[in-house]
DNA sequence: ATTAGCTTTTTTTTT
DNA sequence: AAAAGCTAAT
């Protein structure tokens, strides 16, 4: 049964779909059907008889990767499943695995998370005698993996004259050093971070023609999603897999390129065409996501950057309604407004909270929206953030289980040796370490014969630990990860800690281990996962992120709270983007560059575009900054969108930062729509008139004249009860028809 | 070696 | 506001 592409897609889609042999570069602006052209094209290549061993997809998110598999399934079944598909982070992890011992780790390494890595830099400055000022692992994290991502290694860092010159004129000349010292323990360790990964996975392509040629053979048709969020080591891999066959196919958007702080380099889409000049290119500019309003406005918004692709993006959609922009007094107030209009709007318009968004730069924005749609009954989920593995409880157990797949693993070691409390202080591991380095021992092999190097007294504890950590993996051998992992929480005695600590904190920690247990079991239950060792379980957390996880338990309709970053991809019907200040969005670190700042304006970008119909920006004037006030501006983007897409009732017009327009004064909606505003010049935060005062509404009936705080006067046209809840439908003579919950409108009965 | 109580620092974004 | 780091007392 074909498929009848020229039926289901447009001409350019259908022609990137067909095209399938041969190098190809499909531009895809935002909405334009990106991920059905990938999902149809994968299927056109199994139709025509292509093994699905033989395809290779690489996505940005596991999310997507795993979107599209099911997509795909749909379209042509269970073969979808043997497809190779995942993030470059997830499908080279697998590959170095079954490689490792061509390149010296050993099969069960363990990957380091940003946290271990940063962990272990703050040990190396200290053990070099480095300012601790100077070197902060941020920092120096920073430099490194950029070094990384650009395929430089230590020794190529330490001879290059260039780098050596910057990292003196940045008063920080052992960088070097440290990137050295630190390759070296991870090396030990038997560990990789995220970026030796993909460095790793060049070097084993690099030193070993015949696995390059092995894996050429097998991905002869490689697909890469986000190519424009692609780096060099990244460009490079994808370059070598394709060398042979020249079967690739890249989709990427310019104007959606927000990693370049991860290294992303823009240029790999822009110069596509230099490697192949063959090269056959497909623009899908038709959006059909979004109403005109919200395209045309995103257009004018990316128009001011000067480096990109030239493209049109155009809706046949509605002309849609146009964007609001509310201003609010501080952090809280724009939480409440917000909280409000989504509140609102679905009752308005009979939506789902599943239809809303809200979107920050920042994770700690979440609070003061959180806050507020606690405050209205409204459920909502945060995507990222804190994630499920970051928390302190679950990393110790983690630990656990990962030094006893990988002894070596010594950011693992260091952190569950002394917990719970063995009496192993910080002075017993200096010495550990010390004795280590001196002879050129791993950490491990000095810790499991301790009686060598210290006295029986001290030493005694530590083998202890030595040995219960043996006794692991001898279990681990036997039995699948549910029973080793659950033996180890009880044997550690982690447990036992953390439930005799009654405190709500202690209570939660306690929730989360057994949450992390019951993924484990889950894990070990899947019928379709072959390996259910406590190390595939380990391959398996290592790389996934909290935006991953999060829909596999879903609870009821909710309002999505997330990062602009994690939206990336994702699309709701209404879309609140918050925080549109100075210092804020754009980032006060990121507006010193124009390079910079194109990357801040292509993340608005992406933020604009996620929203389907409406979409609402929102910013404060003050807000909570550790712990105290600042005030803030409006952000310059607010002007940049063109003023014809924009509804500036609720707010000061454009161009008038501090407000000096006929409305400027106009503090948030609430007062501007009084039926006779008292207008004061100094901002108060309610301004409903002073003897407002809500009457008891449980005898409301229909065609009574009401008064409300916030949207004037109106009368009652009907009225429904609804499990125990009564709703009034109110036409507003300013504001026109609203349904309000009576139990908590405040209404006044006009009589 | 451990802990309580104090001071300092921290916020970009993610695989 | 919260977490992490530091000092002094046990």
């Amino acid at each position: 049964m074909a498929l009848d592409y020229q039926k289901l897609l447009n001409p350019s889609q259908a022609g990137a779909v067909m095209q399938i042999e041969g190098p190809c570069m499909i531009i895809a602006g935002a909405g334009s059907g990106k991920t059905r052209v990938l999902t149809y094209r994968i299927a056109n290549l199994l139709e025509q008889g292509v093994d699905p061993f033989n395809i290779l997809a690489l996505t940005f998110t596991n999310k997507a990767a795993k979107e599209m598999r099911a997509r795909i399934e749909k379209v042509v079944g269970p073969e979808a499943k043997n497809v190779w598909m995942g993030t470059f982070h997830s499908i080279f992890a697998r590959i170095l695995r079954s490689e490792a011992d061509k390149i010296g780790y050993p099969r069960h390494f363990t990957i380091y998370d940003t946290q271990d890595s940063k962990t272990l830099l703050g040990q190396i400055v200290k053990e070099m005698d480095l300012d601790d000022k100077l070197y902060k692992p941020n920092m120096v994290l920073g430099r490194i993996s950029a070094a990384k991502n650009k395929l430089i290694s230590v020794q190529q860092y330490l001879q290059d004259p260039v780098i050596k010159q910057d990292d003196e004129a940045a008063l920080r000349p052992k960088i070097g050093a440290i990137y050295q010292q630190y390759q070296q323990r991870c090396f030990k360790a038997g560990a990789m971070d995220f970026d030796d990964l993909l460095f790793n996975t060049n070097v084993l392509f690099k030193d070993h023609v015949d696995v390059l040629n092995k894996y050429q053979n097998i991905f002869k048709f490689v697909m890469v999603d986000e190519y424009q969020d692609t780096n060099y080591s990244q460009y490079l891999i994808t370059r070598k897999l394709a060398a042979k066959e020249r079967n690739i196919c890249v989709v990427g958007d310019d104007a959606q390129s927000i990693y370049a702080f991860r290294g992303a380099d823009i240029t790999n889409i822009l110069n596509f065409e230099k490697d192949y000049p063959e090269l056959q290119v497909f623009k899908l500019e038709q959006n059909y996501r979004s109403t005109k309003n919200i395209v045309r406005a995103a257009n004018s918004v990316i128009k001011n950057n000067k480096a990109q692709l030239r493209k049109d993006v155009f809706s046949d959609n509605e002309e849609g309604t146009l964007i609001e922009v509310l201003k609010a007094a501080s952090d809280n107030e724009e939480g409440k407004l917000v909280a409000n209009s989504i509140f609102e709007d679905k009752m308005n318009h009979h939506l789902s909270y599943e239809n809303f968004a809200i979107l920050y730069r920042t994770n700690a924005q979440s609070r003061a929206m959180e806050e507020a749609l606690r405050k209205l009954n409204i459920k909502y989920k945060i995507i990222g953030g804190l994630s499920f593995y970051q928390r302190k409880e679950i990393k110790d157990l983690v630990a656990y289980l990962r030094l006893t797949v990988n002894h070596n693993d010594e950011q693992a070691l260091r952190r569950v040796i002394n917990y719970p409390k063995r009496g192993i202080g910080d002075t017993t591991i200096s010495k550990l370490i010390n004795t280590a380095e001196e002879a050129n021992h791993t950490l491990w092999e000095v810790v499991s014969n301790a009686n060598s190097f210290l006295t029986t007294r001290i030493a005694n504890p530590i083998e202890g630990f030595a040995e219960q950590i043996k006794s692991y993996a001898v279990l681990a051998g036997k039995e699948d990860a549910f029973e080793a992992a659950k033996f180890i929480a009880k044997n550690s005695g982690m447990i036992e800690e953390l439930f005799t600590d009654k405190s709500i904190e202690g209570l939660s920690r306690y929730e989360n281990i057994q949450e992390l247990l019951n993924g484990v079991k889950a894990f070990t239950e899947d019928p379709e996962r072959e390996d259910k060792s406590l190390a595939a379980f380990l391959q398996d957390i290592a790389l996934v992120t909290d935006t991953d996880l999060k829909d596999a338990k879903d609870e009821g309709e909710s309002v999505t709270l997330m990062t602009i970053h994690s939206a990336k991809g994702l699309e709701f019907r209404n879309v609140y983007i918050v925080g549109m200040e100075e210092n804020l969005f754009p980032s006060q670190m990121m507006i010193t560059s124009r390079a910079d700042l194109e990357e801040e304006r292509r993340l608005f970008y992406v933020a604009i575009t996620r929203a389907e119909k409406k979409l609402t920006l929102s910013y404060a004037t003050s807000r909570y900054q550790w712990g105290n006030l600042r005030s803030c501006e409006k952000s310059r983007f607010l002007d940049e969108i063109d003023p014809q897409y924009v509804d500036f009732k609720f707010s000061s017009g454009p161009g008038s930062g501090s407000g000096d327009s006929p409305f400027g004064h106009v503090v948030e909606r609430r007062s501007n729509l009084l039926p006779t505003p008292p207008r004061k010049t100094v901002a108060t935060k309610y301004v409903a008139p002073a003897d407002f005062k809500p009457s008891d509404t449980s005898n409301l009936q229909t065609g009574q004249r009401v008064e409300h705080p916030k949207f004037g006067f109106g009368a009652v046209t009907k009225l429904e009860k609804q499990d125990g809840s009564v709703k009034a439908i109110i036409q507003f003579e300013e504001v026109g028809e609203k349904t309000l919950l009576l139990s908590f409108a405040k209404l006044r009965v006009v009589s």
